[in-house]
DNA sequence: TACATTACAGACAAACGAGTCCCAAAACTG
DNA sequence: CAGTTTTGGGACTCGTTTGTCTGTAATGTA
């Protein structure tokens, strides 16, 4: 697989959180169980992304982590950015130091079109679209079972600052 | 990467070996010279390629490592089968385990397509058309120098039973 | 036969990824 | 203030991959 474990993780909780909408914070733990994962690795992921600016976390009672700006303005490039960084999808495909356009590997020309196809759909899909497909067709995010019971109507929590 | 790096020098080893043409067996560890590999590690895949059929190898002097077949009958599926197998091209982008077209996770559909490709693509290359595509085209095969000079004239070793 | 060359095989070590655990700091609640 | 909830961050374990090393068996050569 092209992604690692803590970036697939890191898409998962970001689409989590989008499906969710402008509810306040959700605690780590929560979305771990939400999403089947392990709630001390995903709150180091969590950490990874904090930091990227990609999220934004809060301490305390009534706090947890939220996307860090509107879902249609993030991309799936900038979780893999964020998580994994992007020189892991620029190699090449037998692992050759310099191969590049001057001088090739053998298999430089076919896989550099996969690779390319690759980054421009993380570039193109956006957590916003994902999130509204979720909405009306029956995919998953968990391995658990769909994670799309409407949220319940608690009271509100901490401004979104 | 979606190969992992023992897979990688598998490739090599087996594009190098077609390049070389029927000439006999060839030492590892000039075969791992010739390509700037460690000598014990590729060793080690060639024992895991000879056990598949891939290769054949012979003990002793002038003994090596050969192609097992035709360069134009051999596939780079073929080889990647061999060491890696083939599960790890066939899983989830995001990693859930029972993803599919009936419960497909988010990005699904843009994963199968870059997916089945790059699949189609190691179907599709044999090593005979990589050679000649070496033999006139300015392609690397290793991190060194390249690895085209002509083969020295020596006398021809054994019968490639 | 003695020796050199080579693959074969397993033990071993180092590096990395994945995941766990623990404690401190921040923030809220009563 | 005391206690609870939550993130922050580091240390740690565990398994796999990568790579090294050592010895043995097979084969050819002198």
């Amino acid at each position: 697989m092209m992604l690692s474990r803590a970036c697939q993780y890191g898409i998962l909780l970001t689409i989590h959180l989008a499906v969710r909408g402008e509810e306040g914070y959700l605690p780590v733990h929560t979305a771990a169980a939400d999403l089947g994962l392990s709630a001390h690795f995903l709150a180091k992921i969590v950490q990874q992304m904090s930091h990227a600016g990609l999220v934004k976390s809060y301490r305390g009672p009534h706090g947890g982590v939220a996307l860090g700006s509107e879902p249609d303005s993030i991309r799936l490039r900038d979780v893999v950015q964020a998580i994994d960084g992007m020189e892991g999808l620029e190699c090449c495909a037998l692992g050759l130091p310099g191969c590049g356009e001057e001088k090739p590997c053998p298999v430089h020309d076919s896989w550099s079109v996969i690779r390319i196809d690759f980054v421009q759909m993380l570039e193109r899909t956006t957590l916003g679209y994902l999130a509204r497909r979720l909405g009306h067709e029956p995919l998953r995010l968990s391995s658990l079972e769909s994670v799309l019971e409407p949220p319940a109507p608690n009271p509100p929590n901490h401004r979104l600052a």
